[in-house]
DNA sequence: CATGAATGAGGGTTCATTCAT
DNA sequence: AATGAATGAACCCTCATTCAT
């Protein structure tokens, strides 16, 4: 990976994991919360089952959530904006721009900034990803801030990898599709669907990011 | 698209798409479950609702189905088996291997067909995304049969591609991920997260072909 | 009192008391909701104390009535108007003006009625005293359908009466307000604040009649 | 007004009028109180609302008094017997014997200066007045120290008016009850049910005393 | 076969009260 | 004295399911 961008990510990434302030009863709360809303999801969760995981009487929730839903927001609302974190940055076209980059080394480093984040925060993905489609806020949410502001910072990076002659010439937002879909359908694999399986990790991430620049034909490929 | 493959699906897809014989109130009552489930959800959907917009008395649900998760599994469980249609035939490797098929076709065909399954099955699809998370008896069904059934003659099928050097040497599960992710990325962003925007579905299609054989880099593309 | 206004009371009000059709069951929950409604307030009764009173599961509450409130408003709603009924008959001032009525015959005969009406219906009339200060729908409800007509109806006959020479000549509001406080201060102490006082009702009924028309003073009186 | 009542009555008031010591914060704990109890009535009403409006800590209000019902009850048992005042003042009768004093007087005074009462405590005057239905205590003390204290004082004040015939001869009791519900439905009527109507006060008392010497009947009016 | 009234367990939420700070 | 976090019982209400009709 090119030093600039692993450096700013890594560094950019502590800012934004700092955990606000809260009651240690109030961090037990939102663990449970996390559990349970993950294993059940939102609607079939209860929250007497939270208190319970979390030790805690079920008034003491609603002291410092208003309602369940407030609960729900508190947790998912936060990470959708970490989501995006490492391409929000502010001088992140900058650095692409002023620094030679190779669009290889920003896919994979991408792809090993993300899959870290989702590793770590593997409950609380689930629950963004099983709840946006029933929560109509989380969904305007997530178009507003998260998918408007991807475009907007991240279709620059591949027009100029496009004008570097690094990606082929579609449009930008298709581009877009490919790259996030391919990303997310590892990181599912990966992660959700079958965590158990045996990964060789490296390898896994070679051939996909190698597919997200050559496709499955041979046609093409540099020869290693 | 190369003719012996069409020919096969449409064939097939009929077979397969005829109701079971139901009578007119169960009919109902599996349109709104439907409607319902794709809604809010399975665990947040009443069977009351149900009920109503079936317009059919709230016992009578219950007659049919005995609980409301019978329901639920009599609505996604044939689906789910149809969603590999196309490649659990008994005679499509045979098809593969007797007629000269391009790579790209059959990739082609496949998305084709599989979009207008999507299209055509809109809420289920959503709902058996959606529900099998939570329902571990969904997600065993599915890879008892789907999954397990999907490499077992899939694997076939990208192993003869692999053996004529159209696809590339990879694991085939893994080019089976890759192939799927793509294909899932582009139906979820096709039809559900973003259905309203102004979509050029040919264009996209050849995109996402193009994708899938050879990447984002221009390297190795063919000349149109 | 006068033949006319009694035949004319009495049969209006019974057509007024048929119950409307409800089952049983519903019947039983809406005398346990009186009794309780009207013994410890609205705000401080609960449905599992009324469903407990009436015999029936909590949940057979809400299947008749949505909510508590309309618990309560099918309770009081339509008392409120039958309170008004002997007063708002359409041909109520008709009889006044063609028969030749006495003024303390009217007010004998309408406390009497009324006495009866409040006798038969006391916690419901309990329930409405006490929650009209506290629901802003029945306030509203009071004033626009009860006490709007009230005037409309009544401050006629008042005018006919001071017409006649029987009533003193100050504003017909402030007659009726005069009536009505000593009515319902009557009615009060009876029923409500004393009812286990030794009352003498008759004579009561005569010295309140006696009051209304002549005062404490002695001055004026007729001779009996 | 003759001379000797008000000096007596205003001298009385002063004496309890006066607020008993409490600190600042109780003082805004039972102003908020008040004001919660008059709206919402006592059952509806949270203790968390009062200390909010008191801008107090939820646990200051239980250090001051141990329950919610204690604090309803020092501002409402208080008030009770502050109603009485005037009538209960231990020269009273005296007063009454000794000096020339006329029963259209003395209704006057007592109707001016309870209505200045009402007027200055209305909040607390509604909540006494909605919440003595509920409590047995309040009922209790109602009965026990303020009616039975009033009967004993203000009858002797009506025999004696009985006697030098300025009041005709009904059981005292009932006399008590007619004047009292008059005055009530004035005071009534003008705070609580209709206080944003144009009031001409000096006229409606006029009126209300008239009423409650001579009547609505014409007969026997002086001449003005 | 179809109904819909009835159920009662369990849902989310409120609230008077306590107590360590 | 004052605080406010914590409590858990009780609140109103929903719901899947049953069953007499």
């Amino acid at each position: 990976m090119s030093e600039p961008i692993e450096q700013w990510v890594e560094q950019l990434l502590r800012a934004y994991d700092e955990e606000e302030k809260m009651t240690e009863k109030q961090m037990r709360i939102i663990s449970a919360a996390i559990e349970v809303f993950a294993e059940k999801g939102y609607a079939a969760s209860s929250t007497s089952e939270i208190a319970q995981r979390a030790a805690v009487a079920e008034g003491t929730i609603f002291r410092h959530y208003k309602t369940k839903k407030d609960l729900l927001l508190s947790i998912v609302a936060p990470t959708m904006s970490k989501l995006l974190v490492p391409f929000v940055l502010r001088d992140f076209t900058k650095v692409l721009e002023t620094e030679y980059v190779e669009f290889k080394d920003f896919i994979r480093a991408a792809l090993i900034n993300r899959a870290e984040f989702v590793r770590k925060h593997l409950p609380v993905i689930k629950i963004v990803l099983q709840e946006i489609p029933f929560h109509a806020e989380l969904r305007d949410q997530f178009f507003d801030t998260v998918a408007r502001e991807a475009s907007k910072r991240i279709v620059p990076v591949i027009e100029k990898f496009q004008k570097t002659g690094q990606v082929v010439a579609v449009p930008p937002i298709t581009a877009l599709r490919l790259i996030v879909s391919t990303a997310i359908g590892f990181l599912l694999a990966r992660y959700m669907l079958l965590p158990d399986y045996d990964w060789n990790d490296e390898q896994e991430i070679d051939y996909t990011v190698d597919f997200i620049l050559y496709g499955l034909s041979p046609a093409g490929r540099p020869q290693h």
